[in-house]
DNA sequence: CCGCAAATGAACAAGCTAGTACAAACGGGC
DNA sequence: GCCCGTTTGTACTAGCTTGTTCATTTGCGG
């Protein structure tokens, strides 16, 4: 007998329906941040609702404000958790094997498809832009992980040139801000844009041509045409 | 004497205080929407508040009620009054004296300018965004003020195929998504995009360059290169 | 000069929302 | 075994927010 039954933080005993707890600090954090996750990209900071996400969690409000304080520091948190899985996921592609162009179609597919497969992201530095990036501002994790964003394209794009098959000059920042404009704008302005357009940018099919597209744009811009 | 004095709907006699009023529903109506455009793009549909709204328009929030029945009307008024004013603006563009090249470049270069120029207006997309564009939907006036966006870009881009300087077979639509991309994240990333890579998207300056980059990206995807 | 649309203003109602207080107990590392 | 950090749950509060009500007045086209 005995037999623990698991209900996320929690576990009764069948038989005597006496709780049993189980303390996982870091599990309880992720759990609150994933639904609140959710939450905030849905609705944004203001459209939010803190009782909505407590409600959404396996534990309860005053959970949210024993971990995170406040509304805002848990918007926070997301963010701060939301960036750095992003770093994570980019940092995991390996492009060194490939030709320079077809490194950099890899990159450019791969961020296409991760964008529009994890549009809670892009929601919510959407929602924080609309603050004018201040809650962004202030946190201290984010400062940490931002310059290594555009490594691995700064690898292919050196590799290019010193190939001669890119032309030489081209800012950094600029190309990646290039990518990932063509790449955000499908999930950010999907709504409005195929409701004026008529396309439906949620479909699979569509986003593959565009996928197309996108990379044809940037290996047109990066090519050295001597 | 009898020296009337506008401050705004209302005329007050000098000598007298009495307050003479002047009925113009058309102005009282801009007047909201201006107001609420700038509340809305502010803080977003949840962020906004009514009252807020109310406070900053030479009228009272009694006539907002009367005007627009709802914060979600209000909204929806301030939603289409931005798209229209875009078009109106972006078809007032005549391009048809310039060579194709110069014709397209003079038409990212506008975009850029006029985008950066009115972030309102991207910022209330981005809410409607958010929302999923549950509200754009609803509209009726929307409908009609749609395809004809891109009659500008597609004679120009004619014209470039018959010359033969812009290679055939781009979809017009998707041409105009990537020139809105580029443009739109000027504005609408800005604020992240300026932390995590420490420039000043809000600089004049960096806009010229930037303007030139995205002319030369979009002028390289249509160039014909037999 | 009549009648309707436009406008005024303040107060109120009802529901919502972030955050807290209270009261109690458990888990696990040391 | 002790103690601190973790957890549970509910009820509550104080302030906010949308939308309405009431009581009135004015402008203006026909």
């Amino acid at each position: 007998m005995n037999k623990l039954v698991q209900t996320g933080n929690t576990a009764r005993r069948a038989t005597t329906e006496r709780v049993q707890r189980i303390n996982d600090p870091d599990r309880t954090r992720a759990d609150i941040i994933a639904v609140a996750t959710r939450e905030f990209a849905e609705k944004g900071l203001a459209g939010a609702r803190v009782d909505e996400i407590a409600a959404l969690t396996k534990t309860s409000k005053r959970m949210i404000y024993y971990y995170f304080e406040s509304k805002e520091g848990l918007y926070l948190a997301v963010l701060e958790e939301c960036y750095r899985a992003m770093r994570e996921i980019e940092s995991s592609l390996s492009l060194d094997e490939l030709a320079p162009f077809d490194a950099l179609r890899a990159l450019v597919a791969f961020t296409v498809d991760y964008q529009f497969s994890h549009p809670d992201f892009i929601r919510l530095v959407m929602t924080e832009n609309i603050h004018r990036g201040q809650y962004l501002a202030t946190s201290k994790a984010i400062q940490k992980l931002n310059v290594p964003a555009i490594d691995g394209l700064r690898r292919v794009y050196e590799r290019g040139v010193a190939s001669g098959e890119f032309r030489p000059g081209i800012d950094l920042i600029d190309l990646h801000m290039s990518i990932s404009a063509l790449c955000v704008f499908n999930v950010a302005n999907r709504y409005t844009f195929s409701l004026i357009f008529k396309r439906d940018m949620g479909q699979k099919r569509w986003l593959n041509r565009r996928s197309d597209e996108i990379c044809e744009m940037v290996l047109r811009f990066v090519k050295n045409d001597r």
